[in-house]
DNA sequence: ATGGCTTGAGTGTCAAGA
């Protein structure tokens, strides 16, 4: 079972590119954050045309988030309990027997922001929400923009970034209160090369002076770090014409996938 | 230098991203 998360940044704009993608990679799951498109207006038969179902939660102009898939998806959820929140940021499906969560987590603008404290609160709410979904689903998996650098080693210049919104420490904490009651980072179960980004700004040829943040993660339960085979980052898009200003992360599981269930194999 | 791109809204120019 092979699971992906991009931050497309306009899935109008990025709809060929994402097309591409996934006839070259064929994910079993990718979970689209940015999407920037009202359901009314989302690119359902482009999707289905590449061999992929949709579920998707958006609005215009900002935010939202789809779920593409080879199999149907089980019990969609939009919304997190527990926040009132008008933002398209979440959405969940269960696949065979994994409970799939895609996240497009707040950016926080600036610490001193009435953004970073919508964007902690969220957070908090988030990590709730994700405990009991652990206690019903022990195979869990997390991916989506977390906008959130964990160690400094996911900062292209640590002193420069330190206390500043994506890498401050009650940021830094919320990611890793997550980790805590059981969920893995993906990426960082195997050897990884350095400055291993998944966000290059668009401005100041960041991307070329290697100059990002890995921000796009997916973490995975117990049970579902111990199946994970491979985790990388597909800085390839990025490179594109009109790019993502985000890369895709890649999970491969040793897991098989039907419509119906799925195993672990031996 | 709160700049530097990109997108969506809407057709001039700003909000928002990270």
């Amino acid at each position: 079972m092979k699971l992906a998360t991009w931050n497309v940044n306009s899935l109008k704009v990025r709809l060929p590119q994402v097309l591409d993608w996934v006839a070259t990679h064929r994910p079993d799951v990718l979970c689209l954050q940015e999407t920037k498109v009202e359901d009314g207006s989302f690119p359902l038969e482009a999707i289905n045309g590449a061999g992929y179902q949709a579920l998707y939660s958006g609005q215009k102009t900002y935010n939202g988030v789809a779920v593409l898939s080879r199999t149907a998806a089980r019990d969609p959820v939009m919304t997190m309990p527990g926040l009132n929140d008008p933002q398209k940021r979440i959405l969940a499906a269960t696949f065979g027997e994994v409970r799939v969560i895609c996240a497009y987590v707040p950016n926080g603008e600036s610490v001193a922001s009435e953004k970073y404290r919508y964007k902690l609160g969220w957070l908090a709410a988030f990590g709730s929400w994700l405990t009991h979904e652990l206690s019903r689903h022990p195979r869990l998996a997390v991916l989506g923009d977390f906008n959130i650098a964990p160690e400094a080693r996911d900062v292209h210049d640590p002193a420069l970034w330190e206390g500043k919104v994506l890498f401050s420490e009650p940021e830094r904490e919320a990611f890793c209160k997550l980790a805590g009651m059981g969920l893995e980072d993906a990426f960082r179960l195997f050897e990884q090369p350095e400055r291993s980004f998944t966000w290059w700004d668009y401005r100041m040829q960041a991307f070329r002076r290697k100059m990002g943040l890995r921000i796009d993660h997916i973490l995975l339960s117990d049970e579902l770090a111990k199946a994970c085979t491979a985790c990388s980052i597909d800085s390839e898009p990025r490179r594109n014409e009109r790019p993502s200003d985000h890369a895709p992360v890649i999970a491969e599981l040793n897991l098989i996938i039907d419509s119906g269930s799925s195993r672990i194999e031996a």
